[in-house]
DNA sequence: ATTTGACATACGAAAAAACATATATATGAT
DNA sequence: ATCATATATATGTTTTTTCGTATGTCAAAT
């Protein structure tokens, strides 16, 4: 992963938007990504072919669901941007995440994020 | 600084470079940068102008000679993601700065990088 | 087998970013 | 004052990126 690929797909709202809230749940699937960012599903699905294509996230599929991470072999350089820019900016994606809990039909595992 | 407006700027290979560069040498005129990255004069410009507008570079006038330093006053996240990906990319840079060296009409301070 | 819901991709249009070139400013030297 | 050098900006064009919409695929349920 060269640097300026890097920083190309971290400089989009939806991709980054995207990343950091991988980044905070560890994983989230596509309908949840669409709801938290509020974006239609194909730009969600076309955002996350990118980093996954590049490698910045892997995806799983788990029944009709599929849910991306952020990949653990990237190196350290870019996990510390995304850690150090998360950590110090909750700000920002607390409020998408709390959009979440509004959800009505969702995968089950969403339900953590609701108190 | 919002984390999408820093990316962003990271996100043109000139730019990118460019402040990888100043970040590894603490400062650099716009003469050194136009010979290392081996790109004309506007262009360099035109990108320091971005980067000095959005505050991640400050420049200071030396004669006829213009500086550029990493801001000091940048949060802490965004410093460490340029440094972090500095030290972690020093091959990416250090062919850059060794092109200097063969520089004949330069700043007296460039010469520091060529033992 | 058909339907439904989740997700992916394709394609032309629209928007944004980067570029080359010309020109302007500012400093120092003659 | 003129000239040379370093740097900045302006403008029109080209390239890159993003987007909306339509369509395709896959899995589960009926």
């Amino acid at each position: 992963m060269q640097p300026l690929e890097f920083f190309k797909l971290l400089a989009d709202e939806t991709r980054l938007h995207s990343v950091l809230l991988i980044a905070q749940e560890g994983e989230l699937c596509v309908c949840e990504l669409t709801t938290a960012l509020n974006e239609t599903q194909p730009k969600i699905s076309r955002h996350l072919a990118m980093l996954r294509k590049s490698q910045v996230l892997l995806d799983r599929r788990q029944g009709q669901w599929v849910f991306y991470r952020i990949n653990p072999a990237l190196p350290d350089w870019a996990k510390q941007n995304i850690t150090h820019t998360l950590e110090q900016n909750t700000a920002l994606v607390q409020p998408l995440m709390s959009s979440l809990c509004s959800m009505g039909d969702r995968p089950e595992r969403a339900a953590a994020c609701c108190p």
